[in-house]
DNA sequence: AATGAGCGA
């Protein structure tokens, strides 16, 4: 019989943000609480049987299910708060991101629950969730409606309201794609021009006279350290998004006083640190992964002798199966 | 400042 079929999917909870070690005796010593139990099922990887975060409660009757929901969502097992949904195996809804809206700004002691009580009153909710960190709330969070007239109705009322004496901003969930795009037209019409790779006795006038040329500038500023030492970079803010769109053109890799200048759009403190960060963390998992593709499969062999070479290294292990690469260290001079 | 993950493996 199809899961889909009568009956079923009106008992059944989708249980998700399990921590990996809930089995589903932890589950069923819980859920039975609400109501007998029909099946529970934890879903795991097939190969490894590794948790995969989630799993089904089903019920036999409708009305326990509905009781599980309402009173377990967000319970804390093993230390991690449970995410309670009906099951809804069609993911048309979850994945158009109809009727999701975004929180920011919410004060630390407002949770999970919190969230989803003050948002109920505008429509049924499908998920919820504040965002967290291993210190706490990092105060927003997501509240996914089952109609987007619910959504616009909980944006256009809670928006710029006081919770817990805070004012959250309230409005439509955006993907990350959305956002980036966004930010991107923003960051076009940009003004203000960063220049590093100044000579350091250029002050803010030399700096002025290199770039007015380009159009009107409202501020030009060289950075400096304690001692007033050029930090041999600075700003130029010019009054239109031309004037700096061609300033960056003509003056970046420019040779100036011996030196090739970099100019480009300066980001905001904030968009730069969040590009650092980004790529030090694409940089991580890429030595994570290149660590994981070598685990089990690269094997370290020593005490050869000098006559050995790449070839007769890989000649000797190409028996016992397909070899991507054999490689002998050069003895250090 | 911050815009997710997720459906019977």
């Amino acid at each position: 019989m199809s899961a889909s079929g009568p009956g079923l999917p009106l008992a059944s909870l989708y249980v998700g943000d399990l921590h990996p070690d809930v089995t589903e005796a932890m589950l069923y010593e819980k859920f039975s609480l609400a109501g007998p139990i029909l099946s529970i099922r934890v879903c795991r990887d097939v190969a490894t049987r590794r948790s995969l975060g989630y799993a089904y409660i089903n019920f036999q009757q409708p009305a326990d299910a509905e009781l599980a929901l309402d009173t377990m969502n967000f319970d804390i097992i093993k230390g991690q708060p449970i995410r309670i949904m009906w099951s809804q195996r069609d993911p048309g809804l979850r994945k158009s991101g109809v009727g999701n809206i975004f929180i920011k700004n919410l004060e630390e002691s407002i949770d999970n629950k919190a969230l989803y009580d003050t948002f109920s009153i505008f429509g049924n909710i499908l998920s919820c969730k504040v965002v967290c960190d291993d210190h706490g709330s990092r105060g927003f969070g997501f509240v996914h409606f089952e109609t987007r007239e619910a959504a616009q109705q909980a944006i256009s009322t809670m928006n710029g309201m006081l919770l817990n004496n805070r004012k959250v901003f309230v409005s439509q969930f955006k993907s990350r794609q959305e956002r980036e795009a966004e930010l991107g037209v923003r960051a076009k019409e940009f003004t203000n021009v960063y220049v590093k790779n100044l000579k350091t006795d250029i002050d803010e006038q030399g700096l002025e006279e290199l770039f007015s040329q380009f159009g009107k500038t409202l501020s030009v500023k060289v950075m400096r350290d304690d001692s007033g030492q050029s930090r041999g970079f600075g700003f130029v803010n010019f009054e239109k998004h031309e004037e700096a769109q061609k300033a960056v053109m003509d003056m970046n890799g420019k040779e100036v006083r011996g030196q090739l200048l970099y100019v480009g759009r300066a980001q905001k403190w904030a968009e730069r640190q969040n590009e650092l960060k980004r790529r030090f963390q694409q940089m991580k998992q890429l030595k994570q992964d290149r660590l994981n593709h070598y685990q089990g499969v690269n094997l370290y062999v020593k005490n050869l002798d000098d006559s050995i070479d790449n070839e007769r290294l890989r000649k000797e292990f190409s028996p016992y199966g397909v070899i991507t690469s054999a490689k002998k260290r050069q003895r250090r001079p």
